[in-house]
Order: structure tokens, then C-alpha cells, then sequence
DNA sequence: ATTATAAATGAACAACTGTTAATTTAACCT
DNA sequence: AGGTTAAATTAACAGTTGTTCATTTATAAT
């Protein structure tokens, strides 16, 4: 009991620093975020944060560790199965997409990745990893599919893939971007949705 | 004649500034480069830095100039005449778009670019602007003519426009990771021909 | 009530930041 | 040779950075 009362406060504050953390990481940057502003908008002194975390890096690598876990996830009979679908799969697909691309922490996440991309060699690595190379893998299985059943015209699966995720890594990228700094994305958020048609009429056999 | 050697002085000093800067924004990022060791590499004490520079920032934006000086533009008569090529307009295109892609100097820059997007507002929107807008007017104008000319099949060019470029971005976006860390790039590397490839058997009526 | 433990505080540290000032060095023109 | 001027140096500034440490405060168990 006293360990769970204790460990409730504990992570009370703990995850408060997180949060904040997360929010002016992926606003200033690692480098132009300090620990006595992390520590300042927790409501504590930037020394009690060190009850909390070993230092400043520690705090980032658990704030980027949120970065890559993806909400959505497709196991192998999933897909084989939306596959047949065709269009069906990919709407799906771009939908899910949009999703991340609108919410609020996905957002952030996203945005902290853009900053650190090239500050971060690890990062670098999960970008490529789980950002690319996890997309790839459940979009060319789906196209492999689609090929197999002759719902789309025969291609480099993999190819095929690579051409769908681009444009929509293009769309998240320039929407964010944008509201960033307030701006409209009615234009843009229709996008995706322009992206399937466009792609599937491109494909389709 | 003075004034001649006194410049070509200061030219050459302040060129040699310009140059490590540039080296180290595009490696380091604003914030965790110092004056201090932009001097270091020049061969100089930071002090001597002002009086080339009024601050910190003038240098920073100096080097940003540098960013968009796109080495390739085309004029609306160079547009019209080699979109009715088709095909060929499109290898052109990307083919100089790979030329940047692994230019040295316009590696540096982007990544500069890709380092301070959310850093800097300016940046943000020249890129908006520079990177995207002009390059979408130059590509849908040239979609247009094809498909005037039913070479292509008929869309809104614009769309079309942006599905082609939103893909050299990103393969650009990954050759310059993978170049950071002296990574191979050589399946890569010829991605840029297998996309028009891909695109033109999209789009060929 | 006493004790044990976790969390927060205030103060200080050494290192680094961008920038300024006074001064010296070096190159050029007359 | 003397004078002018730009460019470099040395030294210092005020502020910020991440981090540590001794101390106090608060919480929960015995």
C-alpha cells in the first residue's frame, strides 16, 4: 500500500513531466528546450526533476520513445484479407493515415521526429525502421495480393508501395507544417482521399 | 585600388565564415552551433567575427539565403516546348532533381532546410513557396500541355502535379538520411528513373 | 508518536552562451 | 616615413546551461 500510494504520487508528477516535456520538445527542439523551463511549467525547481529522471537526455528518450508506437497495426491475415478489397484497402489505409496526421499527439510526435531527424542517429534509424520500412512491408504484401488476383496491373510490389506512402508522408508533412502556424488545411485535407483516387485509377487494371 | 584589396580581404574572410558556417548549420542545426566554434574553424577569435557580421543571426540568414537558389529554372517557352515530349519532360525533371539530391552543397542545404522547417518561420514558408509552389506551377503547367495534347490521360494537373513531386521528395528525404550516416545509397539511388518509369505507365493514355 | 522514505527546495558549481570594448596588428595610399 | 583604415586580438560582461548537494518538507507504515 505504501508503495502504490507512493508510486501514484511518483508517477503523478513523473508523467506531468513527460507531457510538458513532450510539448516544448517538439515545439523548441531538444537542444532549445531547457530543463528549468521543462521544470518551471511542471510547477516545480528544475533540481526536483532529477528525483524523476537521471538528466535532461533521459527525459527526451522517454518522450521519443512514444514517437513510433503507431495505434494502428495489421497483422498478416488482416491484410491479406482488406486486400481483396482492392480501393477498399487502400481508403483504409490513407484514412488511417489522415487520422494520424490530425491528431493532437500524433501531431507533436510527428513534428518532434521532423526537428531531431538529423540531430538524433537513433531516431534516424526508428524513422526509417518503423516509419518506412514497417508502411512498406504491409503495403507491398497488400499490392503482392491485389496482383496475385489480378485487381491491379502487375508491378514491383515494393515499387508500388514506395509510390502510395510518399505522397501521403508529402500530405502529413505540408499539413503539419501548416498548422503549425495556424494555417488553413482545407485544402489539403481532402487530399488523401484525392491521393486513393488518383492512385487507384493508376493501377487499377 | 584601396578599396579593391581591402575588400577582397574581407571577401575572403567572410566567404571562409559563410562557408564553415554553412558546413556547421546544416550539420548541428541554429541553436548548438556557437560563434565560438564557427571562429574556431575559421582560424579566427569569435570577436573577429563581428566585424564581418553584425550577429549571429545575420550569418545564420546569410547562409539560408543560399538555400532556394534553385540552379535550375525554366521559362514558360521551355516549359511548353519540352512538355510535348512527354516522357522525356519527366526524366528531365527528375534527373535534375537527382542532380541536386547529390550535389554536395545543395545536400547541405536541404538538410539545413529539413533541420531549422520548424525552427523557422521564414524558412517554413520559402519552402512553401520556393520548394513547393514553384515546382507544382512549372509540373502542372506541363501535365496541362499533355494532356492538351493527349499524351496523357486527362486529370486535374495540379493533382497530378503534386503526386509526382510529393515522391522525389521523399526519395530525396532518404538519400540525404542515409548519406548522413555514409550509409550505401545505391538501391536508392536509381529510384528517381523507376518513378517516372512508374508514373508514366500511370499516366500515358 | 516515531520512523523511514520519497519529493521538493535553495544555493551553488563550472562550463558555455552571444556580444561588446579597448587595443594591437597589418596592409595600403600619399 | 607617416597616416589611415580594416581586421585581428585579448579580456571581460552578463546571462544561461545542465547538474549536484545538503537540507527541509511531506507522506505513509510501524
Amino acid at each position: 500500500m505504501s508503495e502504490n500510494m507512493a508510486n501514484k504520487k511518483t508517477i503523478g508528477t513523473k508523467q506531468k513531466i513527460l507531457k510538458v516535456s513532450s510539448t516544448l520538445f517538439s515545439e523548441y527542439g531538444y537542444k532549445a528546450t531547457s530543463v528549468r523551463k521543462i521544470a518551471s511549467e511542471v510547477g516545480i525547481r528544475e533540481s526536483a526533476l532529477y528525483n524523476h529522471f537521471k538528466n535532461k537526455e533521459e527525459i527526451f528518450l522517454c518522450v521519443a520513445k512514444e514517437i513510433f508506437t503507431t495505434p494502428f497495426s495489421q497483422n498478416d491475415s488482416d491484410i491479406k484479407e482488406s486486400a481483396l478489397k482492392g480501393k477498399a484497402f487502400l481508403q483504409k489505409f490513407a484514412m488511417q493515415y489522415k487520422l494520424l496526421t490530425f491528431d493532437k499527439n500524433n501531431e507533436n510526435m510527428f513534428r518532434l521526429l521532423m526537428i531531431e531527424l538529423f540531430q538524433n542517429k537513433e531516431l534516424r534509424e526508428q524513422f526509417m525502421n518503423e516509419f518506412h520500412n514497417e508502411n512498406i512491408k504491409v503495403l507491398s504484401e497488400a499490392f503482392f495480393i491485389m496482383m496475385q488476383n489480378s485487381l491491379i496491373r502487375s508491378a514491383d510490389p515494393m515499387m508500388v508501395a514506395y509510390e502510395f506512402l510518399s505522397t501521403l508522408f508529402y500530405i502529413r508533412l505540408q499539413i503539419t507544417l501548416l498548422r503549425f502556424d495556424s494555417g488553413s488545411t482545407t485544402n489539403l485535407s481532402t487530399q488523401f482521399e484525392k491521393h486513393v483516387e488518383f492512385f487507384w485509377e493508376s493501377i487499377r487494371v
